[in-house]
DNA sequence: TAATAACCTACCAAATTAGTCAACTATCTA
DNA sequence: TAGATAGTTGACTAATTTGGTAGGTTATTA
């Protein structure tokens, strides 16, 4: 059970972003010195953050990433749908029509699992943007 | 933020032995073809939960697995915990004295991810073997 | 027009996952 | 007591995912 550097540096880059980007474009070389994440694992990243309209892009000097909606508009669950983090426990992918494990029915656990999902999601969907940078003023 | 097939089988398995082999020892080789899991993966499997005394071991004809505690006395977390299936988010490792993704600080958003384990665990923790052997006859 | 910064594509190495295979040991039963 | 059953252990491996790097192209603006 655990998440993928890319969810978690697409989290951290957009708390930075909504810190010092939501006036003005902010680079993705300054949030890479920043938060000291790989600047084009960032540019891959951000690349779906844009797709996702979750921000915008300025090419040329002076340009940036700039949020694309207010900070307490903005999901952390948006987030990981933007850069396909997917919350995934079942086996079967929560394809309808799927079966799990090779088998010709849904397992012994299967709704444990969909039930897992639902209490993650939920959670992910009560936390804006806007949640984390206030937040941050109190991590030592 | 995926579950590992490891973590999945192991519940799996463990329903499959609360509901087969709560009084008498259950063969792994019986769970194999019951739950569609390789023989060898689900022994080594096996390994660790006899090691964490979620289940007893009997060899010989006649022998298997058998759950070790009352089915609603084992919690999923015990079963992740046996497994060492870790619900890990910060990029820390929660390791008090280490710092995130190699700077000198805790990152912008450790609370946040921090906060979502708990939200994991809890459930984790609410959720008994015993729910899932009853549930699973909703399952169609 | 030079510098800046986004954009795009290809490639790669390490780690993890999900097993397989083979040999061995203990125990029960016929 | 022989043989079948079933757990135990360790080595190995193929496939996938992850976390990048490298290099170039395009757009913008000072």
């Amino acid at each position: 059970m655990r998440i993928t550097s890319r969810g978690r540096y697409a989290v951290l880059a957009m708390v930075d972003l909504a810190k010092f980007g939501s006036q003005k474009p902010c680079s993705l070389s300054h949030v890479s010195i920043r938060q000291n994440i790989s600047l084009s694992y960032l540019e891959q990243i951000f690349n779906d953050l844009k797709k996702a309209e979750l921000v915008k892009s300025q090419k040329g000097p002076g340009g940036g990433y700039i949020l694309n909606k207010d900070k307490d508009k903005i999901k952390i669950l948006d987030i990981f749908n933007a850069i396909d983090e997917k919350i995934k426990t079942t086996g079967c992918g929560n394809n309808p029509n799927a079966f799990c494990s090779g088998t010709n029915k849904k397992c012994l656990t299967h709704n444990f699992w969909e039930n897992l999902e639902g209490v993650i999601g939920n959670y992910l969907s009560t936390v804006h943007l806007s949640d984390l940078v206030e937040e941050q003023t109190l991590v030592k």
